[in-house]
DNA sequence: CCGACACTTCGGTCCCCGCCGAAACGTACG
DNA sequence: CGTACGTTTCGGCGGGGACCGAAGTGTCGG
């Protein structure tokens, strides 16, 4: 029967999905380092990541290159200056959620400053568009305890949820289909809001100044008047939302 | 100051996602069509795996004792055979998951075989323990229309779809937070039913005889049986359901 | 127009790891 | 027992890639 490898076969070109490739773009400890720095949602140069990971400039370049062209992250050039950010939302929630999974590993902390940092972030963050940490598991659980949150059949606003959130002004106009998902936090290692609802949680909390951003990390700490308004509003216990000290 | 780094750090260890650690197991071609055969849900031998990703006997064991020891694998030893299976459900999702999100390959189809193979295995197949491919997009959409599924603010079951499942026998009595969750299909690139309901439905079918698996492998098939139940009760359309030729 | 700066390219080193075959080990089975 | 078979260990080979420093390119600011 001689040749058979060129017939039928061609016409169906079959595309298979290259989790290696993938996974090999986060196999690396300096590119998951720049991968989860860059959760915070904003953008970053290529300098900062440089620093941030400890390698040089001319490494840097060569990691971002392969994770541009692996369509994890999305760049802009401008002047002398390449800024880059992850390529999409539903990029940082696979991320995030690959985090989850890893195994944790003892790090080295060199400086109290590094420790103190780590108490701030297991506190409150941002995890690209919505909240996690501490912060975010405690919000998670009083909207749970209020019933405005649901986990029969998947976590799932209930017809309280969906009215508390037009009454606070939350309601996310945009799309009507918004989205609930749940993210496992690493380091409570329980699900706190994610998904179209928690982003516009988030946002409403920045902007009520309920919430802000420390610096340009990921650090996220509630304000005197946050601590009130969840209080009052959701029955978030004060305790909880004391970060670990004035920085 | 002198020596500092040895005080207060040590009393707060500070622990991290290893994010390369995990990504880099599935960072190698090998590895990761190994861990894409083990999403049947099945167990496989050493043996069985090494043939099917064309690797020596050794090379293979290498890669089950990295993926064991990364806890993505659990191991059977059963006389002179070592059986190996996903770690529990959580991996098969994270895996599944990480597989939507990873660019296409053209791969290389050798023969008619491969092929074929390929066209049922797009058709319906099985993501450990629930199904996935063209049959389950249907299902999943043909539950939406019906208003037994809805999507505002995540996917969950209508009051009409509990009551659906449990008039047909379905309900998953072992726990009764059962979970509706999504899976972005690679072939389809749209989501499927998964979770604990998605893997009831799944079971249901096969108990039904709605659908049979094929061999040892993920590729499903729908039975004329099935197709009927399927047209019956949830207005599938034939056409859909119809299979690529009998093997 | 000249220095400072952000980034890139290039050359070179080093190490990790994926692969194999050969031999050893242990179990199953006649 | 002895043979067959599934699995493991070991040695050795080869390639890929992570890293750096030094030199080059382009841009901004004085």
């Amino acid at each position: 029967m001689g040749d058979v490898h060129a017939t039928a076969a061609d016409h169906h070109p079959i595309d298979r999905p290259d989790l290696a490739a993938l996974a090999g773009l986060l196999a690396d400890r300096t590119r998951a380092a720049m991968c989860l720095a860059l959760l915070d949602g904003r953008t970053w140069t290529a300098t900062e990541l440089a620093r941030h990971t400890g390698v040089a400039a001319s490494t840097a370049t060569a990691h971002l290159n392969r994770l541009v062209a692996g369509g994890l992250l999305e760049e802009e050039r401008r002047g002398r200056h390449r800024h880059v950010r992850l390529a999409d939302a539903d990029t940082a929630e696979m991320i995030e959620s690959l985090a989850s999974h890893a195994p944790l590993r003892p790090a080295h902390v060199r400086s109290l400053r590094d420790a103190h940092r780590h108490r701030s972030l297991t506190h409150a963050r941002t995890c690209f568009d919505h909240l996690a940490g501490t912060v975010a598991v405690a919000i998670t659980d009083a909207l749970s305890d209020r019933h405005l949150l649901t986990w029969d059949y998947g976590p799932t606003l209930t017809p309280e949820g969906k009215d508390w959130l037009r009454h606070e002004g939350i309601a996310d106009h945009r799309d009507n289909r918004a989205h609930v998902r749940t993210c496992l936090d690493w380091t409570e290692r329980r699900p706190h809001l994610a998904g179209a609802v928690g982003a516009a949680l988030f946002r409403h909390a920045l902007e009520r100044g309920w919430m802000v951003r420390r610096g340009t990390t990921r650090i996220v700490t509630v304000t005197e008047e946050g601590r009130r308004a969840l209080r009052e509003r959701l029955g978030v216990e004060e305790g909880v939302l004391a970060g670990p000290g004035d920085v």
